[in-house]
DNA sequence: TTCGGCGGTTAATTAAAGTTAAGCCGATAA
DNA sequence: TTATCGGCTTAACTTTAATTAACCGCCGAA
């Protein structure tokens, strides 16, 4: 059996929410289901998840709210918004982030699976090292991820594969925490103790690389991960 | 049941306060019912509240005035203006800041009760990780919640992350209690007692390093929670 | 006034992260 | 085929963060 694809789901409809549960359930999802907002949340920090998918109309916090504060602690996990048909379009779209998308209230569940589909494949694409974005600044410095070589000044500082890919995904997520997890799994795959060692040693070696710009610093987020500061 | 939202309302007439008390008290309101503007700023100093309703015509101390007071010492709390007709809208809005609402007299319970949500809503977005604000000032001291960094003078005391978080959230409260389990809820998820425990260790630590500032001090509000006075 | 719970403080314990070096392994060159 | 090298992981040891424990004093309700 695959591993499963983990997915968030708030949703205060006990009999929507109980019937995306098992369906998505059964198909190639492990579903935590929240009913409320506030919930969801914590839920968000207490695990890492692959997609999310939030009821817009919810109780104690409401679906767009939930989705800031999911995004300020990871930027990349892709959110699939419950709307219901009277929201206005533009509205919405102003709260999504580009991995983001929307599905109109009532809708079968044939058609989420396959948005969920779309999106996973959008998203897996761009995550890595199929961005687009290839060239970084990181306070003085430029990193060029194909060549991967991060210089200053007149110095170059070749960089492995690993370093690279690390590197990458702090600019991706410059000033906001990398989860631990998240980036564990993009570049390990999976994240075990010793995958997790090998990371920290990799980050004491980036901060090596980094500390000729005083304004730039990764620093710990105890428990949760790391969070690569550039002044700014 | 969810705990209900603690309303302070200062309203001089008898009769509409004592609708409003009955009517919001049913609802998810826990409502502390002030006959002027005196006695709601001493509740206020005393209590901790999530939302204020003040009427602007009232004997001894008028709603904008109260507002102003209860502004100083807590720049987060939403408060909703009950105006009569009469008043200039512009008037009315250069008291109001960013988080505050009003209504005209005579309005219906309902009404009242939409804005309280509408209100709430607004308010709930800003409340913790998801504020723009990163820098703070606390008496002499500068605070630097990105970097984790509290400096007096020269000194920099690195912070950790449990520290920043907590000192954050006094930032946030400042002059006015921040609640214990709001506390515990927000950063370690859960308010049981060892977590509570936790956070003691924390406010002795942060005790500490803002002892330079003879201003500055955390008192305890006996079964409610903590106040960081910053003189001023 | 007394008692029970709450809070203050310091210390002990446990878990997470920092650092350096050794070991492993595949690729390449002799 | 074997020596060497680079990249990565594993190990060992250190430091720091966070939680739990232990002990004590104080406040407020009866």
């Amino acid at each position: 059996m695959e591993k499963k694809i983990k997915l968030l789901l708030a949703e205060d409809d006990n009999n929507l929410g109980g019937i995306l549960e098992e369906y998505l359930g059964e198909k190639e999802y492990s579903v935590k289901w929240c009913k409320d907002g506030k919930e969801a949340l914590k839920e968000f920090k207490k695990d890492s998840y692959d997609i999310c998918v939030f009821d817009v109309m919810m109780p104690l916090m409401d679906g767009f709210t939930l989705a800031k504060e999911v995004r300020f602690l990871n930027k990349n996990v892709p959110i699939v918004f419950l709307t219901a048909k009277s929201q206005k379009e533009d509205a919405i779209e102003g709260f999504m982030s580009g991995a983001d998308d929307y599905i109109n209230k009532p809708f079968s569940t044939e058609e989420l699976l396959l948005r969920l589909k779309a999106i996973l494949r959008r998203a897996s694409t761009k995550t890595l090292a199929n961005t687009d974005q290839n060239e970084f600044k990181i306070g003085k410095y430029k990193f060029d991820f194909n060549h991967q070589i991060l210089s200053i000044g007149k110095k170059d500082q070749k960089l492995t594969s690993r370093e690279a890919e690390l590197l990458k995904l702090f600019c991706l997520n410059e000033n906001s925490v990398l989860d631990r997890n998240f980036a564990l799994k993009t570049i390990w795959l999976d994240d075990n103790y010793f995958n997790g060692r090998s990371m920290d040693v990799y980050i004491t070696k980036l901060r090596k690389y980094l500390k000729e710009d005083p304004n730039i610093e990764i620093i710990n987020v105890h428990g949760k991960g790391f969070k690569m500061l550039t002044g700014a």
